[in-house]
DNA sequence: TCTAAATGTATATGATATAGTTACAGTTAC
DNA sequence: GTAACTGTAACTATATCATATACATTTAGA
């Protein structure tokens, strides 16, 4: 499959509104920014919005809002409203085979663990973290 | 992307030839207990070659063998074997955002953490962990 | 030396995920 | 009423993966 890179890209377009505070900006805004299509900004607002991330207004003037403070969104937040499958998928082995239950079993709870691991990571940091300094460049080279 | 299921196969493989120590085992016995196809098998064995993990025989009475004693054998290693690609996959944005640049630089290291303590996991366990139980069924049940 | 049983690899097919695009109905500010 | 938005459907192109067939090559053993 091609890889998504719709969390990067969520990142991106949350800090994007984290240099507007209280302002509604347009998918097109953020397009230009991320370098893709506003339908493809939408989108992944979409999926924001309904983690309650963000609100959304239609109509002229409107546009996306961050709902929650940057340093209360933690990277883990966004990579679950945007990627829903795990790092790991475990294969169908014959069903009769001993040796085949066996591994399957054994292996899943390590792959649990391993993708907490990961989560810990994401958790461990907000999204302030990954834009304050982007941010405040981004603001300076507007003024 | 149909997502891969390379690596709990190739522990799958990994545990098959353990409970044959020193034997040559055909891709066709394998790819029974692990319900796909001896092509399938084949492609994944050539990356454990490929790794040092296993070495194989052409011919009648050939096959696979396992090259590294199963304690010794982190489940990383055989991850790494047969996944190449990083968790993770950046977007490529504006060339000339600095909100851009500045998401990307800060996002990357992060990234580079989580898919670190997700490997860090896999790194302490090992294929007989596993394993073991499931070679002790197999053998119990083939008696 | 012949045969049977393997590997290794090329190739093709189908399924699925993703990204990008166009199109358009509905909503809202002014 | 109009212009500027969102939300969503539909289509296309591309990439990865799993499965499968086919076949040249290699090897053990009769």
């Amino acid at each position: 499959m091609t890889k998504s890179t719709r969390f990067p890209v969520a990142v991106h377009i949350l800090a994007f509104l984290s240099a507007y505070p209280g302002e509604y900006v347009s998918s097109e805004a953020i397009a230009k920014s991320v370098a893709t299509n506003p339908v493809a900004v939408r989108k992944i607002l979409g999926m924001l919005v309904k983690a309650g991330l963000v609100s959304s207004l239609a109509g002229s003037k409107g546009g996306a809002k961050l709902e929650v403070a940057p340093n209360k969104l933690s990277l883990l937040d966004i990579y679950q409203a945007v990627e829903q499958r795990e790092i790991f998928q475990m294969h169908e082995p014959h069903p009769h085979c001993p040796l085949a239950k066996g591994v399957t079993t054994d292996l899943q709870p390590v792959f649990d663990q391993a993708q907490t691991a990961m989560e810990r990571q994401l958790a461990a940091q907000s999204l302030q973290d990954v834009s304050q300094k982007a941010v405040l460049d981004f603001n300076q080279a507007m003024s």
